[in-house]
DNA sequence: GCCACTTATCGTCAACCCGACGACAACAAC
DNA sequence: GTTGTTGTCGTCGGGTTGACGATAAGTGGC
């Protein structure tokens, strides 16, 4: 099969996390042309003995320093128009990946200024990334109804408001604390008890949860 | 950006349909090596000036011989493994299309061979396409929830049977015919009527509807 | 015309789920 | 103890669900 076009195919990182109430993304600042100096999703070319899901893991450690899963990694989309990178043809694979709230930039690593930005104050993007991001996050609001994907945005033990305050900062709107009680700890495979309880800073305790078995909820928690 | 690899882009599409009660999905007979003989996904390299739906929309113009934009076409998701195609580093973009019961194959389009194969039936394909078509379907499935998807798979104009007989054969499961009337009727912006009805042969004629302007259902369809 | 038979559509009912909100429990600070 | 804060359990009315009965509007046999 001679005289295929030729591309570069690169995985792009959509990283969010939840900060003072609200959702933020791993940006980078790029260093040269084209875009130098603008803020761009980390990222990086798929080597040639690589996987896409490999590439992904590869990018995000290199971004981050976090161990290997610790964070969830989906994919969501490709995007290849030509003309997205001014160069050369390029077509990139967006991963979403969700992170606890982490310190970050992580000394020794590629991108000493990446950085959290929260999303809303994300200016103008390199490429088409405005794009990839908005696509991610819809992703990933749409996907916490249905799945127990929340707890990816939460330390290995949490309490039912610490979740409560996830769905808060994904969908921005305010939820009653207790109907959400209820029905995160009624959905079945969702939570499982881990019997300890938080000592807090005023305020009753609060019972202890890991993430439990399921991948979908039954009932959903629906947006409204 | 010197150096980076290059990769072979290719576009492969899952085109389901309702045939006979159950999802048939479109398959060609490889012709050449690797896996001559066996059967396979219609698909074909992204040309060098083509963005990925523009290559999507061609190569499903040229399996089938539809004029574009009468069947729902949407990725899925992208295949990369080192060795999935064992001639050269491909990355696959997988489109799920959606179609009307219709004649097939088309004379005179490039692929005479094409075939709509019953989902059940489908035997060993080539490459890892076994694995696309299954993501594919499972796509289509969970969609036909929340989406008005279901509408993709008629005419322009059907009955609520017509609509009820495509979920039944995407679910695998039998539906009551009076509670999803209700819930399809019920539902805003699903469904608008024609005003018309069918002449059937034995039994009360339907009203026939078109596809409502609603880009998602509320409240859902859920499968149970 | 009358009668089965088929298919479409409307109604009824109990069980369940949802959102709004009241009540209480268990801690800290003073 | 009192106050304030946070977590957890209950209650209530309204809407939705699945199971299923009843009726409407055609066809074909006689």
């Amino acid at each position: 099969m001679p005289g295929f076009p030729a591309f570069a195919v690169t995985v792009d990182l959509v990283v969010l996390t939840v900060r003072d109430g609200g959702l933020a993304v791993l940006l980078v600042e790029r260093g040269e042309e084209p875009f130098a100096g603008r803020w761009a999703l980390p990222g990086g070319f798929v080597r040639a003995d690589e996987d896409l899901p490999e590439a992904a893991d590869r990018e995000l450690a290199e971004e981050t320093g976090l161990p290997a899963g610790t964070v969830h990694l989906e994919q969501v989309a490709t995007y290849g128009a030509p003309g997205r990178d001014p160069r050369q043809r390029v077509v990139t694979v967006a991963y979403l990946a969700l992170a606890p709230d982490l310190p970050l930039p992580v000394a020794g690593t590629d991108a000493a200024d990446a950085r959290w930005v929260p999303l809303a104050e994300a200016g103008p993007l390199a490429f088409d990334h405005a794009r990839l991001l908005a696509e991610a996050v819809e992703r990933a609001r749409a996907k916490l109804e249905y799945t127990p994907l929340a707890t990816a945005f939460c330390p290995p033990e949490f309490t039912v408001a610490q979740l409560r305050r996830v769905y808060e900062a994904v969908w921005g709107r305010a939820l009653d604390a207790r109907n959400f009680h209820r029905k995160v700890t009624g959905a079945a495979g969702f939570l499982e008890p881990v019997g300890a309880t938080t000592a807090r800073d005023g305020g009753r305790p609060a019972q202890l949860f890991r993430r439990g078995p399921a991948t979908s909820l039954h009932p959903p928690l629906l947006r409204g």
